[in-house]
DNA sequence: CACCATGCTACAAATACTGTAGCATGGTGT
DNA sequence: ACACCATGCTACAGTATTTGTAGCATGGTG
């Protein structure tokens, strides 16, 4: 599957903006699993597979290289890391974290109804 | 494939927190893609398809049942709609919008070098 | 009752992902 | 120098997901 470049043309968007690109890679599965479990630290390749619990190396290898292409992440000695872009987005998505918490809350409370 | 309930053993993940349920739904194609289009006001099945520009009624069908089932979306007389749930959840993902302008002009700078 | 739009399903073809095996390279110890 | 091990990563076949097109069922309108 092609990178998704902003001004192309992406998977579901035709229209070249950003924000298409945007959500087409991080719909890929593992984008944001990857990104998420770097922002703890770098990780070597092996150790990332282990953050990741069930990626395949194939598309762990596959995603890395589109989110270098894209500068989230960069690779140093001390292995794959987020990039000052790659900070900025988590920044934007961690609150995700807690968010999910109440959203398992609520879906919890329903069910009992 | 089955909807990624927090609290259950999900793609990827198998401690069952709501964060990994949430980044399972959310990888998936076109989950992304719906919510942020149902942002900008209800749509019915076929309006969606057209905001969506190039997705296939099968799958919009299928993840718009997911995100019902997760009560990030729902079905009124005016057609499909953000729950306050899903609206709580766009409030989060929004600045996306903006990141992913200075994100593209960032990549853009970068291949002029 | 013909005509049209809408919500949605069917299903085969195309594409993406997984899982296991294992290769190539670069240490480390002897 | 040589066996031994860990790491980064590739190969590839099997499986799962997504697309694309066609079209059915229902409900409203003239």
């Amino acid at each position: 599957m092609a990178i998704p470049l902003p001004g192309r043309q992406v998977r579901g968007s035709t229209t070249g903006k950003p924000i298409m690109a945007l959500l087409d890679l991080l719909g890929r599965t593992w984008s944001l699993g990857i990104i998420w479990h770097l922002h703890t630290g770098p990780a070597t390749f092996r150790e990332l597979q282990q953050r990741c619990e069930k990626i395949s190396p194939t598309l762990l290898n596959t995603r890395l290289k589109e989110l270098k292409t894209l500068q989230l992440i960069e690779s140093q000695a001390s292995g794959y890391q987020l990039s000052q872009q790659g900070i900025d987005l988590f920044a934007i998505i961690s609150p995700l974290g807690s968010w999910s918490l109440q959203w398992a809350q609520a879906l919890k409370e329903e069910s009992k109804l």
